[in-house]
DNA sequence: AATCAACATTTGTATATACAAATAAAAACA
DNA sequence: TGTTTTTATTTGTATATACAAATGTTGATT
């Protein structure tokens, strides 16, 4: 079935919603060669450039609660990808050396996920579609 | 933080995820008054209009997967919102008159979230970001 | 210095959603 | 008619994410 078919298809909630699931399936595909949920991906890819970042940072810069970010943390430690130093009321979190060594797999993962994308709907409809949708987040 | 100020920005899937996350919190706030989250708001309406539909239908229309749906139902039953009946391999779902009593509370909830949004956004801006987007899920 | 407020993080718990396997019925076919 | 295949639904299990409460720490105020 496709969105336009349906009746809530008018709705930006029934919208936004099914357009996040399929890209999250998309994203998901190109993040299975690492086995990473895109997710964990970026949060990765942050800390990797970002090293001892704190967990508070993390969760402005991805738009996730601190919660959030610190079971994905947990993910992440369980995979021995990054490591946690606690020093008073401040976590500092860096990518362990294997992650960093992972680091052109994990470029080779993004990229892949933006030239499908980019291949089904067009550079520029894709890359306007992701600036509209950017403003309206921002003004919500 | 804005999105727009974070480094992922322009990654669709990140633009989605925290657009989807956004609107899934407006329409919570909007549907708190029938104290249903949005997609069982939404199923509801589907089965209260279509009396008897089967699962597998409501799977299609709302783009989830028939578990999903199966998860939804059993909780509007527990809050005897809806019933099951089995015949055979199939399987009927019905509003209760509860259900159909909620009815024009339920418009209302319906149309507060798309008031909310609108007047953020703008009418045009909004219908158009949703247009979008549903030609891009449909493409994908 | 002692108390209090603000802050960063984690933990407990709950919800939405998915996938894969199980079940059971209907349909197709031999 | 008996067997196989397809279909609809449910169940078992897992993951992402959130909120609220708990914890522990620093900074502010008296």
């Amino acid at each position: 079935m496709k969105v336009s078919n349906s009746r809530y298809c008018k709705c930006m909630y029934f919208s936004t919603a099914a357009l996040a699931r399929k890209i999250e399936k998309l994203a998901t595909e190109s993040w299975k060669q690492v086995n990473l949920a895109p997710a964990h991906a970026y949060l990765l890819m942050y800390v990797i450039d970002q090293p001892g970042v704190q967990p508070g940072d993390i969760a402005k810069e991805l738009m996730l609660q601190p919660s959030t970010i610190t079971r994905f943390i947990e993910k992440l430690e369980d995979k021995k990808l990054v490591t946690r130093t606690v020093v008073g009321k401040t976590t500092n979190v860096y990518a362990t050396n294997n992650a960093i060594k992972m680091l052109p797999k994990l470029k080779i993962c993004s990229n892949e996920f933006y030239t499908n994308y980019a291949t089904i709907l067009g550079k520029t409809a894709s890359s306007e579609l992701v600036n509209t949708m950017n403003l309206i987040t921002d003004k919500l």
